[in-house]
DNA sequence: GCTTGCCTTCGAGCGCGCTCGAAGGCCTAG
DNA sequence: CTAGGCCTTCGAGCGCGCTCGAAGGCAAGC
């Protein structure tokens, strides 16, 4: 969808394993520069998640959002912009609970920005670890495919 | 020699800081011939997985193991090798059934040599794929890092 | 002989992150 | 006036991959 089609973009925008340039990040910050209220189907569009998603993640306390005159959900910019970057941590591993913690302390005020920051970097290590496993199960993977015998071990 | 390539590819990819995938590493390089019978204790250390798991591996199918006069279970070479593969399928973010079927090929015979080198092909896409979504979530955390406010939209 | 400790089998339970269904409301098109 | 469709809340259920516990066996050490 509308994700989709984004992560299309900057990955092409990527290379072959270049690290990204600061425009495909713009791109992706983009989607908030123009958004306009939104039901929950469009959200869910946007972000390319179930609209039962985003009403689990408000249960969960990640997000408000609004109600129109019908009771209806309405995403104004604010919840949009929250919501890329919780789906966009997620889809990186970010538990659900780190989500919930980071997400108090940013209601909880400005005091908390050093911890934030702790959790972003960590993070950051966390991603950097997984990537260079799964680098490494990629080069044990091609070794076997060029190697193929058939047998579940090297057999080298 | 092939696995000199392989492990010069697989390090460079590391970079600098923490070695995260020991274990893989050691197994990347372990496979030699030299691995003896042992106890599930002892293969659980050598795979870095707790003896539960290699216990529900069995039961799930995807290796057999043999027994001693104490009905315990003995990892062999063979065992231990295929244990090596799962592992990494599995750290890689292959399913469980995918890997199911995948060892029920190797059992039927080598006529299905073409289906597994498919299966293998299809993950090493999918690894690239995750890499690629986990790069772009790497350059969206660092650019938060970098640029950090507190908010969680991107702030540009 | 008895304790310690690792092992066995089997089924049940858990943590995670959704995912779904039931029961009903509001709004619009025909 | 009614049908369709999207929305609401709430609790329950699911799929995955383990993870654990109970009940008991065998072998070594004190």
């Amino acid at each position: 969808m509308a994700m989709d089609e984004l992560m299309s973009r900057a990955l092409a925008a990527l290379g072959e394993d270049g690290a990204p340039s600061v425009e495909v990040i713009h791109a992706l910050a983009d989607l908030d520069a123009s958004t306009e209220p939104m039901s929950i189907a469009e959200a869910a569009a946007h972000l390319d998640v179930s609209p039962h998603t985003l009403r689990y993640y408000e249960r969960a306390g990640l997000v408000e959002v609004g109600r129109d005159s019908a009771g209806h959900r309405v995403y104004d910019a604010a919840a949009i912009r929250r919501l890329v970057f919780l789906t966009r941590m997620r889809l990186s591993g970010m538990p659900m609970r780190d989500l919930q913690h980071y997400i108090a302390l940013v209601d909880a005020g400005e005091q908390t920005e050093p911890e934030r920051l702790d959790i972003l970097l960590e993070h950051r290590d966390t991603i950097r670890r997984r990537i260079r496993e799964l680098t490494l199960s990629l080069a044990a993977t091609e070794y076997k495919i060029a190697t193929y015998g058939g047998s579940t071990g090297p057999e080298v």
